[in-house]
DNA sequence: TGTACATCAGTGAACGCGCGTTCACTGATGTAC
DNA sequence: TGTACATCAGTGAACGCGCGTTCACTGATGTAC
């Protein structure tokens, strides 16, 4: 049955939204279309009314996600959050890049290239939130500090101990507190 | 044709070494069993003289990189070449965590246990290459700079933009240097 | 040391399951009059 | 404002391809005598 243009435009977002979630939590190769189109509310058929492929629906999710605007950061409070247990445990409303980004390494050119408007948008992003912004030093740490806030997540997922998962992320976040200075100096 | 029992061995070891650098090259879903038997020298169907099953091969490659033995390394020389261009390009040969972390992550239990065994003996071995080994924050100074190590490398091989991956390795190259303080202080 | 035979590693064709993709159909939407 | 009809979003069964897995067969190994 039809639905109005509304709902149909309503719908489109959310396979984007519950794909997004989906893929996060489980890669883009193990969640099946079915999968996604169940999360969204309907049947599998009713998929290729608004995508041409699996692969076009990994690729607009991740354009997607990367056009989303994002709130201003306060740094400290970001990184305490970031390598916390919380988001260790959960990957589906945890970061995109952190969730995604291991995923999108096997795909083509046009995933790996929305992939990358985040990973530069999150850079610039953190970036100005240093408290050295103006220095010439705020990229070096930032970059420094997100490289090793995606690793350490990246690591303790994968990790099958849930100690050394937590002192990746501990260790880290002191880490990148001597790094920038911002708290804890020793 | 039956093959000599020193043959059938030095077999078994030719598959787990070229699956491990086709697995490290594009990843467990997207290297086929026929791949690997052909890249071995020899047909799909004798896997099964070998393995139980892809899974079984996965798990039991991973297993057979971490029983690896590693040298010591001397920590600025180590940082330098693993956040170089050469190993950006050079997956198939480069760092197995690197390389394969990110598909295990999608992994069950098994093949995941043994990436932690890999994790957790990288991290022992650059904590006792630290300058400050037997400082109480040398355990953190290697988290820390193996997180952004490994981070930095995964970001730079999603990037389809050369010149932010770049960046992002020199950056991170210095941004560890700042943290440890073994050169280029500011 | 040589011969006969059982074993079994590797071959390559064939199988079959899972899942992406297609398609005939349904019935609500939205437009024409 | 109401009615008739064309459109088309969503349904769910069916298709078919790719690839992991199986299997009958081959011929070299290695053991028994």
């Amino acid at each position: 049955m039809k639905v109005s243009r509304e709902q149909f435009a309503a719908n489109r977002l959310r396979i984007l939204e519950e794909a997004s979630r989906l893929f996060r939590d489980r890669g883009f190769e193990s969640v099946k279309l079915a999968d996604v189109m169940q999360a969204a509310g309907m049947t599998h058929g009713g998929f290729y009314g608004h995508f041409q492929s699996k692969d076009d629906l990994i690729e607009q999710t991740l354009a997607h996600r990367a056009a989303r605007e994002r709130p201003r950061v306060e740094l400290e409070r970001y990184v305490e959050n970031y390598l916390s247990s919380r988001h260790l445990a959960n990957q589906a409303d945890g970061c995109d890049i952190a969730g995604m980004a291991p995923d999108t390494l096997r795909q083509g050119p046009v995933a790996r290239e929305a992939m990358t408007a985040m990973i530069r948008a999150q850079l610039d992003r953190l970036e100005k939130s240093m408290r050295n912004a103006d220095d010439p030093h705020a990229r070096r740490d930032a970059i420094g500090s997100w490289a090793a806030m995606f690793g350490a997540m990246v690591l303790a997922r994968v990790s099958t101990d849930a100690t050394l998962a937590e002192e990746i992320l501990t260790q880290t976040r002191a880490s990148i507190g001597k790094l920038t200075g911002e708290w804890e100096p020793d």
